[in-house]
DNA sequence: TTGTAAGCGTTATCAG
DNA sequence: CTGATAACGCTTACAA
């Protein structure tokens, strides 16, 4: 059974394979009677047009690229799915790359895929990344980890940071201690800002009293490093330690919850906790996490959209917000 | 800059295109100091070959494509990183694909791939699945979740699960619960049957009295399905409860600690509990789950060289095996 | 071993 | 609006 291709097509419906073309490509200036016959016929041969003949004319391949740096985070198999959903919907298919963090690799990646001629391209940057080496003329939008002087999309995480420790303030919490995200990494800096924003705005941090008892922990975004971060701010007398933490991810979130365990104090009840990025995993702690929830596939949808659009992203970073999911992990402070 | 093609190097390295072509593809009747040079020019130029072009000549995509149910799974999560990984050493990339388990996104995915020519396709049916119309001629691998009739690479989950009972039989358990996956769900009877397996040897199911206290609740593989299917396995006196309870995927061990968790039952004290799957999370709970780990790289690995070897699964399904990764969920019984 | 040239299956240009 | 026909960039017999 030899394969149909479009001259079958344009033979069977007695017509130019220009026209069957035009046809496929949905091309206006075909008559309606001609479009539905062609189309009969294409239905009736099962014929499907061959991508790579297509592309190599066109220049159009309806693929695109989407680097993260590590599949196996919550954060980033969803992001992919939803980008995957997206990209369907528009008739376009994903290939998947993992940076795995690094830059060099990130590198080859990326060459790949120009040299694969994908439409497009999502990347999340790895984070010892420094200069990115973009292939002109082909689309490629950041996502997530915003840098500096690039445009792309990612979740406001100053905003949304600053809406959690805001519903904190707003339980009653003043000694809200941070973990903070690896200081070279963009949006850690962002969360820490969110952060610091509404401690400024609750009027906690005039005073000289923050400096005698640090409140903030520097940690990498994974539940071991929230676990010892959670660790190094609970271990002090009851007065000293603080009655909230606001984590810079849920599984830092989640290791500090095992670290307040090991240590004797409930949840919510002698301290309050919560997470950022807004994982399936929240909902599945005991107790639940209360956690700020990134639109992740809003952001997934709009970087598709962008690249689609052939624009590149225009102008300034596109930020979206993030809104609060209650879970069982914060409630008012206990009197001291 | 107009982009350079291959005459551009052929010219550049005053050979033919053939040669070039042939340098390009490691054919053998090439001179040493011809491919050398040769690769020089092309390094030079920063030549890249166009695959579409190539692709339409020599029928080769260098792409697979890999359908599953749900990328937020993190088991399928792992799977397909663990493919991209051993893709890419072989010069391969991967198409992802979800179908959410459903047949007929799953035959409509199936068609994408079939019509954008990849070379081969890693499939993880979906569950609702009933005939598989496979496009011959394209080498397709069933993975983790064998169909009867079709070959296929998976887990032992029939002796991974006995693996997991027979622990807790060593430990001294007797009455150990079971919770099922679906009933309609391959895998699941598989795993139903590596418990029937162990308990059977055990000399646990010879007797009458398994009836009177049923210990195998039925559930979906998710965590709330585990929360409830745990409920009802142990909300009876404590002398008919069972002491140990293995479920059939990680996620319901995780539901089960909970239930386990709301009704006062410490763990492992008054109730041992194994997972099934390895997933990162299990390492994550409190106390961290003890759990029977599938070889999820090797599966991936396996498929991507099926695929590679041209040949599809040839005979019966390839069965990997499963090992124990012992967490803080096990121990003795208590005496009653 | 290397060069020559004929396509691969579409799309796009240009007449009609 | 539709039909010829020339590319597209590469691989691969076939010849030399």
């Amino acid at each position: 059974m030899p394969k149909v291709g479009i001259r079958d097509v344009a033979k069977l419906a007695g017509v130019s394979t220009g026209t069957v073309s035009r046809v496929l490509n949905d091309h206006p200036s075909v008559t309606d009677e001609l479009r539905v016959r062609v189309r009969g016929i294409i239905e009736q041969l099962g014929y499907m047009p061959d991508p790579s003949a297509r592309s190599m004319r066109s220049k159009v391949s309806r693929l695109i690229g989407i680097i993260i740096p590590d599949l196996t985070n919550p954060f980033f198999s969803e992001l992919v799915q939803s980008a995957e959903q997206a990209a369907a919907r528009h008739g376009y298919n994903i290939i998947v790359m993992t940076s795995f963090d690094h830059a060099d690799k990130e590198a080859d990646r990326i060459g790949q895929l120009t040299s694969r001629k994908v439409d497009g391209i999502i990347l999340v940057p790895s984070n010892d990344f420094h200069t990115l080496k973009l292939p002109k003329g082909l689309p490629i939008v950041i996502v997530d980890r915003l840098l500096p002087g690039y445009s792309g999309i990612a979740a406001n995480h100053r905003s949304g940071v600053r809406l959690g420790v805001e519903h904190l303030v707003k339980l009653g919490h003043r000694r809200i201690g941070f973990i903070s995200g690896p200081k070279d990494s963009i949006p850690a800096n962002d969360r820490l800002k969110g952060y610091l924003d509404a401690m400024e705005a609750a009027g906690e941090l005039t005073g000289g009293k923050q400096n005698a008892v640090p409140l903030i922990a520097e940690a990498a975004f994974d539940y071991e490093s929230g676990r010892s971060a959670g660790n190094y701010l609970l271990a002090r007398a009851r007065h000293e330690r603080p009655t909230a933490i606001f984590a810079s991810s849920d599984q830092q979130a989640i290791g500090c919850m095992r670290a307040a365990h090991d240590l004797g104090i409930p949840i919510p009840a002698a301290l309050s906790i919560v997470g950022f990025d807004g994982i399936p995993l929240a909902s599945m702690t005991i107790p639940r996490l209360t956690t700020v929830k990134q639109p992740i596939q809003e952001i997934a949808a709009a970087a598709v959209a962008v690249l689609l659009s052939r624009e590149g992203v225009t102008g300034k970073p596109l930020l979206l917000s993030c809104e609060i999911s209650e879970g069982e992990t914060t409630s008012s402070p206990q009197p001291d």
